[in-house]
DNA sequence: AGGAGCTTGTGAACGTGAGAACAAAATCGG
DNA sequence: CCGATTTTGTTCTCACGTTCACAAGCTCCT
């Protein structure tokens, strides 16, 4: 379960003329920088450059490029307008994907006021809360309708992603209705992990954990420099209590 | 620039008896599942138990568990309530880190009411904003303050985790007096690259970003089942202008 | 006490990703 | 028109991450 990545067993095991899911993150990024140097009215620019300006190493960017082809000049460098098109296309964002947003506490409401929500290609068309209370109130340009009404609106406006920002306790249930709607592609900010089943997409964005790999660093480079009394063997001291094992696995 | 990374050449490159980054990103979803075991009465849990309540393969949890010591009983599994405690000090959530967010827009504000800030471990100390029309406000048990406090609150509270919902903007600047204040981990929701010296941890969650990789695979779910006209050429057609090569890079 | 049955911890195989280095292709100057 | 220069696209190598498979170790039952 939770596995959501098509992977049959194919002839070579060879992803389906698949661009590598670490390039695919990044491309994201390219694009930004692109328009950020189309926007200061850069025609050409170097692998090198665009490198500078994506926070990647040249040779990373240029094999990730080549994934999509040779849209590129030797001795010259890349048309920023040519390649930011192609980069586009490619991920899809010179179409328009609708979206539904659902759960509309503080979280939902930062993300339906969240201008152009990023950059072009993506449209909210519904925000949804299970909150009678919530129900009807106006955030920009929209209003916040029943949750109930997500099949028609997913039905009606070709939904195909769907934004959770619930508390953590009705997520599943969320998704689950989601993807018996039709969508296929699902963004969770609650706390937890969804299992969804195969061919439906999900990606997590966590607060809680980012601050928490921050943590794990920061700890390490107060220890390294000032206090290195971390317990070098695996003992077993300081806990505040050790239980010995036994105890069945029922509740 | 851009690297955070303290990799030194050291003996054997071998991480300095650290355990790998892949693992780090996992043991904060390994301490929730712990959590909330912990809060269903569960004692005792075997890997695969962890394994399905972290949402992933049993195997992998063992091997990253490994990298903390032998914590497990073999036969048995893992106590759930010692385990949670290794892990939660590994991580280095047993304490607790002060954190400063900086932008208090419709994100800020939002993780501002964020509760508990996640889980436990974290203690905000300051919102703050360069607009004097923000200053004062207050939001839940705080008010927002000044940016150009930045100094005095990192100092006298040591803050060392900061926190960025600024806009793409001004964020480059707030990251450099966040470092120059004494910060050394920073969290960056602001859709731009920040680059940091050497020896500060950024991390980036920027929303548009995961919109497009799911934009991505949702493009290819579509494609493949119904329009497979994907240009297979690296041809320029349908495109909108093709520019000729050439034009300086200079604006 | 001893064997059967589980479950952990880890060694080895495999696949993916990153970076260095270089050949191929384009422009530019003479 | 040709060589020097620049920069891409690609190959090769190495490091990292994932998964399999199994020996080691613990408990429980007879």
């Amino acid at each position: 379960m939770t596995r959501a990545s098509s992977r049959r067993p194919g002839p070579p095991t060879r992803t389906e003329r698949g661009i590598p899911e670490a390039t695919v993150a990044r491309l994201p990024v390219y694009l930004r920088a692109l328009t950020a140097l189309s926007d200061s009215g850069i025609a050409t620019a170097s692998s090198e450059d665009l490198a500078t300006a994506a926070g990647v190493n040249s040779a990373k960017l240029r094999k990730d490029l080549s994934y999509l082809g040779s849209y590129g000049t030797r001795g010259v460098g890349y048309d920023v307008e040519y390649l930011r098109y192609q980069i586009a296309r490619e991920i899809g964002v010179t179409q328009d994907w609708a979206v539904v947003i659902v759960g509309i506490g503080n979280l939902g409401h930062a993300l339906a006021n969240y201008s152009g929500f990023g950059t072009r290609g993506f449209r909210i068309v519904a925000l949804l809360d299970a909150d009678p209370t919530l129900v009807g109130e106006r955030i920009g340009e929209m209003e916040v309708r029943d949750f109930a009404e997500l099949e028609d609106i997913v039905k009606a406006d070709r939904v195909s992603i769907g934004v959770i920002t619930t508390p953590a306790g009705p997520a599943q249930d969320v998704c689950d209705r989601l993807v018996a709607a039709g969508v296929t592609s699902i963004l969770n900010f609650a706390p937890v992990v969804l299992s969804v089943p195969d061919g439906v997409d999900i990606r997590k964005v966590d607060l809680s954990i980012e601050l928490q790999i921050l943590a794990y660093h920061e700890q390490r480079k107060s220890g390294e420099a000032a206090l290195p009394q971390v317990p070098e063997l695996p003992a077993l001291n300081g806990m505040p209590d050790l239980p010995s094992v036994g105890g069945g696995v029922g509740a």
